[in-house]
DNA sequence: GAGTGGTCTAGACCACTGT
DNA sequence: CAGTGGTCTAGACCACTCC
């Protein structure tokens, strides 16, 4: 046997045949049973072999249907540009800052194209935000849950945990009513009502499979990673006046960063 | 029954413990046969929650040991003040150059503990890299591939394909012999020595499941994904000196970025 | 209803780990 | 050698899709 183990080998095979394009994307494999005559075993070898296949992204498994070679996703890229192009619009006109947010920016959709929920709740600090914002656990805190969706489809595509200190915003008491999302200008337009103003932001980015919750919540098929950033807004005081934990699918998304560098 | 599906109940069960802390990391799961028992139900059964559990990253499983609850790994954090932090070195002493580099930098380990490794071969550029460079396809480039690894750990901990176009950097023929490398410095100096001054770095961030292969490479377990940054490095006349696409594995690394913004 | 994948069973036999 | 997980088989029965 070449790899000694059959479903090692059979999914090589169909791996080669992928990568070949000899069944190219959307293709549909051949029967689960009939796999299992052709390559003389058990259905359910062929089907540890499908699953290794299906953890690296590159079949997809429909039920009644069959397993099909997973189409590339277009991706939406998010860029550190954003943060930039907020900060320019904080001090526009309503109308130009109604028209369009962050995730328009990104994804280059206009308003109506892109749905969108928010939840507010006032909670207290554990002590992964309390770290994150530099307060003691325990202190209390805005949490905002947002979830975004493409209109037409019936899973987000992201979801997002933000966190602000309630001393920063308690001055502006529209800022607590999740009523008035979206907030036109965004969360620095928020934030310059206060009289804040951003600094910079640093966006820390990690890789990891999905918990039962997000896989659930994004509709992730098996075996699709999510990208997590965890965003602090530095204040010019240095003061964190958000921090948000951001969870995207990694088949769908890319972030971009550009470094600037000093001239010599 | 209470979800419909045996196997997610068990799962969810071992989850919520794990969760709780009622199993605590590095704690051994009862063996499959014995769970098989008190579950009522078969070993495949039992295996197919536990594999849910492997890909959700909360066990690995050992071959003759058992199944175990999965230790938080500790992050190598990658930070792009890296760029800044080499360019200011580029005319640095050797003696200051030879010490560290930047991934030294980034994981606060000195010159000693990393191993390093470096294959240089000229190619001609195919779509991918073209397009990245910004050349046309087919033109002469130089491939770079780097594999770093802690001394003491048999597989690497990053796999790097660089990419520069040949036409750059032929006036310095000692930048084509990869038994230069590790190049104290890194590249930027290497482009210093052929004019060369970096502007802005460009970094694409996504997330994947590992190909087979990278599996094999990182030493991968089943169900975690690696980050995929593609960078480029662009001069002060607007050219792509050099395009890496730099493999990670997702649950040993952070990347952090940095966004100044403009003051009001 | 025909075709296809999903869940589950029961058990043989092999491979690896540690005593 | 005992304990444990890995591979593979053979097949029953259920659930979903599409005609």
């Amino acid at each position: 046997m070449a790899t000694g183990k059959k479903f090692e080998r059979i999914a090589g095979e169909l791996r080669a045949q992928i990568r070949s394009g000899e069944l190219s994307p959307g293709a549909k494999l051949s029967a689960e049973t009939k796999l299992a005559e052709e390559h003389a075993t058990s259905v359910p070898t062929v089907r540890q072999a499908l699953a290794l296949l299906q953890s690296e992204g590159m079949i997809e498994k429909e039920h009644g249907r069959g397993n099909f070679v997973r189409r590339p996703r277009r991706m939406v890229t998010r860029s550190n540009d954003r943060h930039q192009w907020e900060k320019d619009r904080v001090t526009a006109d309503l109308d130009v800052r109604s028209s369009a947010g962050s995730t328009e920016h990104d994804t280059g959709l206009d308003v109506d194209a892109l749905v969108f929920s928010a939840k507010y709740t006032r909670v207290r600090a554990d002590a992964e935000v309390a770290d994150a914002l530099g307060l003691e656990q325990g202190a209390p805190v805005l949490e905002r849950i947002y979830r975004t969706w493409h209109r037409d489809e019936r899973s987000p595509f992201n979801l997002v945990r933000s966190y602000m200190p309630i001393d920063l915003i308690t001055s502006n008491p529209a800022l607590l009513d999740e009523a008035n999302e979206p907030w036109p200008g965004g969360t620095q337009n928020q934030l310059h009502t206060v009289g804040i103003e951003l600094d910079r932001v640093v966006e820390r980015v990690t890789a990891r499979p999905p918990t039962a919750e997000e896989s659930d919540e994004l509709d992730l098929s098996v075996g699709i990673a999510v990208m997590v950033i965890e965003k602090s807004s530095i204040d010019t005081n240095g003061r964190v006046a958000d921090w948000s934990e951001i969870v995207l699918p990694g088949d769908r998304t890319a972030s971009v960063f550009t470094t600037k560098l000093e001239r010599w």
